[in-house]
DNA sequence: ATTTATTACTTGTTATTTGCAAGTAATACA
DNA sequence: TGTATTACTTGCAAATAACAAGTAATAAAT
Protein backbone atom coordinates (compact mmCIF):
# COMPACT_ATOMS: atom_id res chain seq x y z
CA UNK A 1 0.00 0.00 0.00
CA UNK A 2 3.28 2.06 -0.08
CA UNK A 3 2.54 5.51 -2.30
CA UNK A 4 -0.91 4.38 -3.34
CA UNK A 5 -2.34 7.58 -3.01
CA UNK A 6 -1.10 10.11 -5.19
CA UNK A 7 -1.36 13.25 -3.50
CA UNK A 8 -2.34 14.91 -0.28
CA UNK A 9 -5.77 16.44 -1.46
CA UNK A 10 -8.45 14.80 -0.34
CA UNK A 11 -10.94 14.86 -3.24
CA UNK A 12 -7.92 12.78 -4.85
CA UNK A 13 -7.79 10.64 -2.24
CA UNK A 14 -11.24 9.58 -2.61
CA UNK A 15 -10.54 8.79 -6.30
CA UNK A 16 -7.51 6.59 -5.57
CA UNK A 17 -9.70 4.04 -4.48
CA UNK A 18 -13.27 4.74 -5.97
CA UNK A 19 -12.18 5.51 -9.14
CA UNK A 20 -12.63 3.19 -11.30
CA UNK A 21 -15.36 1.15 -13.48
CA UNK A 22 -16.49 -1.03 -10.59
CA UNK A 23 -15.78 -0.41 -7.29
CA UNK A 24 -18.91 2.12 -6.80
CA UNK A 25 -21.57 -0.06 -9.16
CA UNK A 26 -20.50 -2.71 -6.80
CA UNK A 27 -21.60 -0.48 -3.69
CA UNK A 28 -24.77 0.60 -5.58
CA UNK A 29 -25.68 -2.88 -6.05
CA UNK A 30 -25.34 -3.55 -2.25
CA UNK A 31 -26.99 -0.31 -0.79
CA UNK A 32 -30.19 0.08 -3.35
CA UNK A 33 -30.45 -3.59 -5.14
CA UNK A 34 -30.19 -5.32 -1.74
CA UNK A 35 -27.28 -7.39 -3.86
CA UNK A 36 -25.24 -9.82 -1.23
CA UNK A 37 -24.10 -13.34 -3.02
CA UNK A 38 -21.08 -13.66 -5.60
CA UNK A 39 -24.06 -14.68 -7.53
CA UNK A 40 -26.11 -11.76 -7.29
CA UNK A 41 -23.43 -9.97 -8.52
CA UNK A 42 -22.28 -11.98 -11.17
CA UNK A 43 -25.85 -11.70 -12.59
CA UNK A 44 -26.37 -8.41 -12.58
CA UNK A 45 -27.23 -5.96 -15.61
CA UNK A 46 -23.81 -4.74 -15.93
CA UNK A 47 -22.37 -7.65 -16.67
CA UNK A 48 -18.88 -8.17 -14.63
CA UNK A 49 -16.35 -10.58 -15.44
CA UNK A 50 -15.63 -12.88 -12.70
CA UNK A 51 -12.21 -12.14 -11.97
CA UNK A 52 -13.08 -8.63 -11.41
CA UNK A 53 -15.79 -8.87 -9.26
CA UNK A 54 -13.40 -11.50 -7.52
CA UNK A 55 -10.66 -8.82 -7.54
CA UNK A 56 -13.20 -5.51 -6.80
CA UNK A 57 -14.77 -7.48 -3.62
CA UNK A 58 -10.88 -7.80 -2.37
CA UNK A 59 -10.21 -4.54 -2.81
CA UNK A 60 -13.46 -3.55 -1.07
CA UNK A 61 -12.80 -5.94 1.97
CA UNK A 62 -9.24 -4.73 2.24
CA UNK A 63 -9.72 -1.39 2.69
CA UNK A 64 -13.00 -1.76 5.00
CA UNK A 65 -15.54 -1.03 2.96
CA UNK A 66 -17.29 -4.41 2.61
CA UNK A 67 -16.85 -7.14 5.10
CA UNK A 68 -17.98 -11.13 4.34
CA UNK A 69 -20.07 -13.49 6.34
CA UNK A 70 -21.35 -16.94 6.18
CA UNK A 71 -25.27 -17.90 7.39
CA UNK A 72 -25.02 -20.89 9.52
CA UNK A 73 -27.70 -23.14 8.31
CA UNK A 74 -25.95 -22.64 4.22
CA UNK A 75 -22.82 -23.03 3.46
CA UNK A 76 -22.75 -23.07 -0.24
CA UNK A 77 -23.20 -19.03 -0.17
CA UNK A 78 -21.12 -15.93 1.20
CA UNK A 79 -22.87 -13.07 1.83
CA UNK A 80 -21.10 -9.95 1.20
CA UNK A 81 -22.47 -6.43 3.18
CA UNK A 82 -21.33 -2.61 3.75
CA UNK A 83 -19.72 -2.24 6.67
CA UNK A 84 -20.45 1.50 8.05
CA UNK A 85 -17.60 3.00 6.23
CA UNK A 86 -19.40 1.52 2.94
CA UNK A 87 -22.74 2.89 4.01
CA UNK A 88 -21.06 6.34 3.78
CA UNK A 89 -20.70 6.59 0.68
CA UNK A 90 -24.25 6.85 0.35
CA UNK A 91 -24.15 10.42 -0.11
CA UNK A 92 -22.02 9.97 -2.98
CA UNK A 93 -24.09 7.58 -4.45
CA UNK A 94 -26.91 10.28 -4.36
CA UNK A 95 -25.17 13.00 -5.83
CA UNK A 96 -24.13 10.74 -8.81
CA UNK A 97 -27.83 9.67 -9.11
CA UNK A 98 -28.88 13.35 -9.36
CA UNK A 99 -26.21 14.13 -11.57
CA UNK A 100 -27.06 11.89 -14.19
CA UNK A 101 -30.94 12.26 -13.88
CA UNK A 102 -30.10 15.54 -14.91
CA UNK A 103 -27.25 15.43 -17.32
CA UNK A 104 -27.30 12.59 -19.06
CA UNK A 105 -30.83 11.31 -19.64
CA UNK A 106 -29.94 12.86 -24.05
CA UNK A 107 -26.94 10.73 -24.28
CA UNK A 108 -28.50 7.75 -22.49
CA UNK A 109 -32.45 7.75 -23.28
CA UNK A 110 -33.25 4.42 -22.34
CA UNK A 111 -32.48 4.80 -18.59
CA UNK A 112 -34.60 4.31 -15.96
CA UNK A 113 -36.47 6.85 -13.87
CA UNK A 114 -36.55 5.70 -10.49
CA UNK A 115 -39.65 6.78 -8.92
CA UNK A 116 -37.01 7.99 -5.62
CA UNK A 117 -35.84 11.15 -7.32
CA UNK A 118 -38.42 12.83 -6.29
CA UNK A 119 -37.58 11.74 -2.79
CA UNK A 120 -34.30 12.29 -3.12
CA UNK A 121 -34.27 15.80 -4.48
CA UNK A 122 -36.95 16.83 -2.03
CA UNK A 123 -34.91 15.83 1.04
CA UNK A 124 -31.46 14.37 0.75
CA UNK A 125 -30.43 14.19 4.06
CA UNK A 126 -33.30 12.47 4.67
CA UNK A 127 -33.28 10.30 1.72
CA UNK A 128 -29.71 9.29 2.94
CA UNK A 129 -30.84 8.28 6.56
CA UNK A 130 -33.63 6.43 5.49
CA UNK A 131 -31.61 4.29 2.73
CA UNK A 132 -28.87 3.47 5.65
CA UNK A 133 -31.73 2.52 8.14
CA UNK A 134 -33.29 0.50 5.99
CA UNK A 135 -29.88 -1.51 5.04
CA UNK A 136 -29.09 -2.13 8.63
CA UNK A 137 -32.67 -3.05 9.35
CA UNK A 138 -32.36 -5.57 6.19
CA UNK A 139 -28.79 -6.74 7.36
CA UNK A 140 -29.82 -7.17 11.33
CA UNK A 141 -32.18 -10.23 10.11
CA UNK A 142 -28.99 -11.97 8.51
CA UNK A 143 -27.13 -11.27 11.58
CA UNK A 144 -28.65 -13.32 13.91
CA UNK A 145 -27.99 -16.45 11.91
CA UNK A 146 -23.82 -15.37 10.75
CA UNK A 147 -20.85 -16.26 11.37
CA UNK A 148 -17.74 -14.10 10.59
CA UNK A 149 -14.73 -15.61 8.36
CA UNK B 1 -20.88 6.13 -28.34
CA UNK B 2 -22.89 3.65 -29.09
CA UNK B 3 -23.39 1.25 -26.82
CA UNK B 4 -21.35 3.43 -24.48
CA UNK B 5 -23.36 3.10 -21.50
CA UNK B 6 -23.49 -0.41 -19.51
CA UNK B 7 -26.75 -0.33 -18.40
CA UNK B 8 -30.04 1.68 -17.87
CA UNK B 9 -28.89 2.30 -14.14
CA UNK B 10 -28.53 6.18 -13.56
CA UNK B 11 -25.55 5.73 -11.17
CA UNK B 12 -24.00 3.37 -13.57
CA UNK B 13 -24.06 5.49 -16.32
CA UNK B 14 -22.73 8.40 -14.63
CA UNK B 15 -19.50 6.17 -13.84
CA UNK B 16 -19.61 5.07 -17.15
CA UNK B 17 -18.22 9.00 -17.34
CA UNK B 18 -16.36 9.72 -14.22
CA UNK B 19 -15.15 6.19 -13.43
CA UNK B 20 -11.72 6.96 -13.67
CA UNK B 21 -8.52 7.85 -12.43
CA UNK B 22 -8.60 11.01 -13.87
CA UNK B 23 -11.33 12.52 -15.09
CA UNK B 24 -13.21 14.23 -11.52
CA UNK B 25 -9.50 14.93 -10.75
CA UNK B 26 -9.28 17.62 -13.31
CA UNK B 27 -12.85 18.90 -12.54
CA UNK B 28 -11.67 19.83 -9.39
CA UNK B 29 -8.30 21.50 -10.18
CA UNK B 30 -10.63 23.47 -12.25
CA UNK B 31 -13.10 24.21 -9.91
CA UNK B 32 -11.06 24.31 -6.45
CA UNK B 33 -7.31 25.00 -8.03
CA UNK B 34 -8.30 27.76 -10.62
CA UNK B 35 -6.34 25.69 -12.94
CA UNK B 36 -7.48 26.79 -16.61
CA UNK B 37 -4.25 26.06 -18.86
CA UNK B 38 -2.84 22.67 -20.21
CA UNK B 39 0.38 23.41 -18.53
CA UNK B 40 -1.44 24.42 -14.77
CA UNK B 41 -2.65 20.63 -15.43
CA UNK B 42 0.65 19.01 -16.31
CA UNK B 43 2.24 20.56 -13.72
CA UNK B 44 -0.20 19.58 -10.79
CA UNK B 45 0.48 17.32 -7.58
CA UNK B 46 -0.90 14.75 -8.69
CA UNK B 47 1.90 14.49 -11.86
CA UNK B 48 -0.39 13.49 -14.99
CA UNK B 49 1.27 12.47 -18.25
CA UNK B 50 0.70 14.96 -21.06
CA UNK B 51 -0.71 11.95 -23.26
CA UNK B 52 -3.41 11.18 -20.92
CA UNK B 53 -4.14 14.69 -19.87
CA UNK B 54 -4.46 15.56 -23.87
CA UNK B 55 -7.02 12.38 -24.05
CA UNK B 56 -8.94 13.50 -20.66
CA UNK B 57 -9.46 17.21 -21.30
CA UNK B 58 -11.11 16.11 -24.98
CA UNK B 59 -13.02 14.10 -23.05
CA UNK B 60 -14.26 16.30 -21.06
CA UNK B 61 -15.05 18.68 -24.13
CA UNK B 62 -16.82 15.95 -26.06
CA UNK B 63 -19.38 15.36 -23.36
CA UNK B 64 -19.84 19.09 -22.93
CA UNK B 65 -18.69 19.65 -18.94
CA UNK B 66 -15.60 21.55 -20.41
CA UNK B 67 -14.96 23.83 -23.40
CA UNK B 68 -12.09 25.69 -24.74
CA UNK B 69 -11.42 29.07 -25.45
CA UNK B 70 -8.30 31.76 -25.69
CA UNK B 71 -7.75 35.02 -24.84
CA UNK B 72 -7.42 37.72 -27.46
CA UNK B 73 -3.86 39.31 -26.02
CA UNK B 74 -2.13 35.77 -25.97
CA UNK B 75 -2.05 33.32 -28.61
CA UNK B 76 0.36 30.54 -26.96
CA UNK B 77 -2.32 29.74 -24.34
CA UNK B 78 -5.50 27.81 -24.50
CA UNK B 79 -8.20 28.58 -21.77
CA UNK B 80 -10.41 25.87 -19.96
CA UNK B 81 -13.07 25.92 -18.01
CA UNK B 82 -16.44 24.25 -17.03
CA UNK B 83 -19.42 24.33 -18.89
CA UNK B 84 -22.34 24.66 -16.53
CA UNK B 85 -22.91 20.59 -16.87
CA UNK B 86 -19.61 20.42 -15.36
CA UNK B 87 -20.26 22.77 -12.55
CA UNK B 88 -23.28 20.50 -11.72
CA UNK B 89 -20.33 17.88 -10.44
CA UNK B 90 -19.75 20.51 -7.40
CA UNK B 91 -22.06 18.41 -5.21
CA UNK B 92 -20.10 15.20 -6.12
CA UNK B 93 -16.94 16.68 -5.40
CA UNK B 94 -17.94 18.31 -2.28
CA UNK B 95 -18.86 14.66 -1.26
CA UNK B 96 -16.03 12.68 -2.28
CA UNK B 97 -13.91 15.17 0.35
CA UNK B 98 -16.29 14.51 3.08
CA UNK B 99 -16.12 11.11 2.58
CA UNK B 100 -12.26 11.38 2.16
CA UNK B 101 -12.06 13.79 5.11
CA UNK B 102 -14.44 11.33 7.62
CA UNK B 103 -12.77 7.69 6.58
CA UNK B 104 -9.16 8.05 4.60
CA UNK B 105 -6.83 9.84 7.07
CA UNK B 106 -5.51 6.89 8.86
CA UNK B 107 -4.55 5.38 5.10
CA UNK B 108 -3.37 8.73 3.63
CA UNK B 109 -2.10 10.48 6.98
CA UNK B 110 -0.42 13.37 5.19
CA UNK B 111 -3.89 14.39 3.46
CA UNK B 112 -4.32 17.77 3.81
CA UNK B 113 -7.62 19.06 5.89
CA UNK B 114 -8.47 22.16 4.27
CA UNK B 115 -10.20 24.90 6.38
CA UNK B 116 -12.97 24.92 3.97
CA UNK B 117 -14.06 21.52 5.20
CA UNK B 118 -16.08 22.98 8.51
CA UNK B 119 -18.04 25.12 6.37
CA UNK B 120 -18.93 22.72 3.75
CA UNK B 121 -20.26 20.63 6.82
CA UNK B 122 -21.86 22.97 8.32
CA UNK B 123 -24.06 24.14 5.21
CA UNK B 124 -23.43 21.92 2.10
CA UNK B 125 -25.72 23.53 -0.08
CA UNK B 126 -24.40 26.67 0.83
CA UNK B 127 -20.85 25.47 -0.06
CA UNK B 128 -21.86 24.65 -3.03
CA UNK B 129 -23.57 27.69 -4.23
CA UNK B 130 -20.56 29.41 -3.08
CA UNK B 131 -17.79 27.69 -4.84
CA UNK B 132 -19.99 27.91 -8.11
CA UNK B 133 -20.93 31.90 -7.87
CA UNK B 134 -16.90 32.10 -6.99
CA UNK B 135 -16.44 29.99 -10.14
CA UNK B 136 -18.81 31.96 -12.83
CA UNK B 137 -17.35 35.30 -11.30
CA UNK B 138 -13.56 34.55 -12.19
CA UNK B 139 -14.71 32.67 -15.24
CA UNK B 140 -16.53 36.13 -16.77
CA UNK B 141 -13.49 38.43 -15.67
CA UNK B 142 -11.66 35.98 -18.63
CA UNK B 143 -14.61 35.77 -21.25
CA UNK B 144 -14.70 39.54 -21.29
CA UNK B 145 -11.08 38.99 -23.48
CA UNK B 146 -11.98 35.37 -24.89
CA UNK B 147 -12.97 34.14 -28.38
CA UNK B 148 -14.05 30.42 -28.58
CA UNK B 149 -12.18 28.48 -30.83
C1' DA C 1 -25.11 -43.65 -3.08
C1' DT C 2 -24.29 -41.34 -7.24
C1' DT C 3 -25.02 -38.17 -10.85
C1' DT C 4 -26.31 -33.25 -11.63
C1' DA C 5 -26.46 -28.47 -10.44
C1' DT C 6 -25.03 -24.42 -8.00
C1' DT C 7 -21.83 -21.20 -5.90
C1' DA C 8 -17.61 -19.05 -5.53
C1' DC C 9 -14.01 -18.83 -7.25
C1' DT C 10 -9.06 -19.51 -10.49
C1' DT C 11 -6.37 -19.65 -14.73
C1' DG C 12 -5.01 -18.34 -19.35
C1' DT C 13 -5.28 -15.27 -23.04
C1' DT C 14 -6.53 -10.95 -25.42
C1' DA C 15 -7.86 -6.11 -25.53
C1' DT C 16 -7.98 -1.66 -23.62
C1' DT C 17 -6.23 1.90 -20.65
C1' DT C 18 -2.55 4.10 -18.30
C1' DG C 19 2.06 5.69 -17.87
C1' DC C 20 6.81 6.99 -19.45
C1' DA C 21 10.08 9.14 -22.54
C1' DA C 22 10.90 11.58 -26.27
C1' DG C 23 9.87 14.64 -30.10
C1' DT C 24 7.44 18.64 -32.61
C1' DA C 25 5.10 23.00 -34.21
C1' DA C 26 3.60 27.48 -33.04
C1' DT C 27 4.14 31.37 -30.45
C1' DA C 28 6.84 34.57 -27.44
C1' DC C 29 10.90 36.42 -25.23
C1' DA C 30 15.89 38.05 -25.03
C1' DT D 1 18.34 35.09 -34.36
C1' DG D 2 18.60 31.85 -30.83
C1' DT D 3 16.19 30.11 -26.55
C1' DA D 4 12.19 29.15 -23.90
C1' DT D 5 7.37 28.13 -23.37
C1' DT D 6 2.93 26.02 -24.43
C1' DA D 7 0.20 22.56 -26.21
C1' DC D 8 0.40 19.00 -27.95
C1' DT D 9 1.84 13.92 -30.66
C1' DT D 10 4.18 9.48 -31.15
C1' DG D 11 6.04 5.08 -29.76
C1' DC D 12 6.48 1.69 -26.49
C1' DA D 13 5.99 -0.72 -21.85
C1' DA D 14 3.16 -1.83 -17.94
C1' DA D 15 -1.08 -2.35 -15.64
C1' DT D 16 -5.98 -3.21 -15.69
C1' DA D 17 -10.20 -5.05 -17.70
C1' DA D 18 -12.62 -8.37 -20.44
C1' DC D 19 -13.53 -13.02 -22.38
C1' DA D 20 -13.54 -17.98 -22.09
C1' DA D 21 -12.86 -21.92 -19.82
C1' DG D 22 -11.97 -24.81 -15.84
C1' DT D 23 -12.24 -26.35 -10.74
C1' DA D 24 -13.46 -27.48 -5.80
C1' DA D 25 -16.90 -27.54 -2.34
C1' DT D 26 -21.42 -27.89 -1.24
C1' DA D 27 -26.36 -29.17 -2.10
C1' DA D 28 -30.34 -31.32 -4.60
C1' DA D 29 -32.41 -34.83 -7.30
C1' DT D 30 -32.69 -39.80 -8.73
Amino acid sequence: MANFFRSDCPITSAVDLLGDRWILVIVKQMLIEQKTTFKDFSECDEEIASNILTNKLNQLIEWNLVSKSRLKNNKKSIYYHLTDQGLSLAPIIIELALWSDANLRSDNPTMRKPKELKAMKANKEQFISGVIKAYKKQLATFERYSLKL
